[in-house]
DNA sequence: AAATGTATTGTTATAATATAACAATAACTG
DNA sequence: CAGTTATTGTTATATTATAACAATACATTT
């Protein structure tokens, strides 16, 4: 069935996110030879604060309050490196990053965005996926990446409207 | 069944889609109230010069060339008029525009991208919509608005791969 | 036509997002 | 340790987008 992670349940365990988004990576790390220093992971923590997309500019206060430099490269590199392990997502139109919830199975990019409160809510895309190879395999496109934007109110702010 | 534009057939005649677009144009702004001036008909001409998209800032120089003042603010309002009439689709990962295949009839913006020859064919959305209402619906969230793109090769590109 | 109000465009400046290029340092390998 | 690679620091700049206000064009009423 379709599945999705708790991000619009606001009474979920967050911690339990960002340990969990903590161990992933690690094992993923180790698992690829690649080494999770201290601005990556501080940088996949910020990201981690909440499940509202962070923009690149929005970690640099934090990386120089942690003494580290905070010059747009430092941010963006750890930022590549987490998007190319796939810790974390993008969300094009919103020139904003992420926590991944399952980086354990590579996956496109899919999500439901909350125009109000800003949350985002990753989606469990393996049904999605059939209709989507349909339609490639329909006009000979080799499906290799996909970001996919559902936009709207979450049902707390739906409920709160006026 | 599954449509979409002809994008990716390079045979296609493509001052057939030039003057679809200028047409469907005219007769929603009409419809709507709204002006279709030199600037708002040139900038949809030029968003329609291909089927790749384009950045708003190489759309300036045509902009000079055709005797209009070029800065910016002109072409982003010119963009943003025919984005809210749904002439042209934005594509969020590229930071580019392209033009709607369909104007008539308002619709999420949904895309097949080929990374290689950068062009981007509209999908008909009617049959996927069925199941971003369903995982929608499922979470209490009301959906809005779409942003879907797939990322991938065109069987052009396919064919002349190394 | 003249006066008035609204929509559109011109213009200047600046904000926000992202990368290039090279130097310095840290970590790994033999 | 010396040599190599990976990571981070640093400066500069490229790219994308908007704010703010002035000038002009268009529409409406008198
Ligand atoms: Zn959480
Ligand atoms: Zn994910
Ligand atoms: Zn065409
Ligand atoms: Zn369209």
């Amino acid at each position: 069935m379709l599945e999705i992670n708790n991000a619009f349940n606001s009474d979920h365990n967050h911690d339990h996110c960002v340990s969990g988004a903590l161990n992933n990576a690690k094992a993923i790390c180790k698992e690829n030879g690649q080494r999770l220093t201290p601005i990556r992971e501080l940088v996949l923590r910020l990201v981690w604060g909440s499940h509202k997309p962070l923009g690149a500019y929005e970690l640099l206060p934090a990386l120089a309050e942690a003494g580290f430099n905070s010059a747009p490269p430092t941010v963006y590199r750890a930022l590549d490196f987490l998007h190319q392990l796939g810790l974390i997502h993008k969300i094009g139109s919103l020139n904003a990053f992420v926590g991944c919830s399952n980086p354990e199975h590579p996956h496109p990019s899919a999500f439901m965005i909350c125009t109000e409160c800003k949350t985002a809510a990753e989606i469990e895309t393996s049904e999605l996926q059939t209709s989507f190879n349909r339609v490639a395999n329909t006009h000979g496109f080799q499906l290799e990446e996909e970001n996919i934007e559902l936009l709207g109110l979450c049902s707390d702010c739906r409920g709160n409207e006026s």
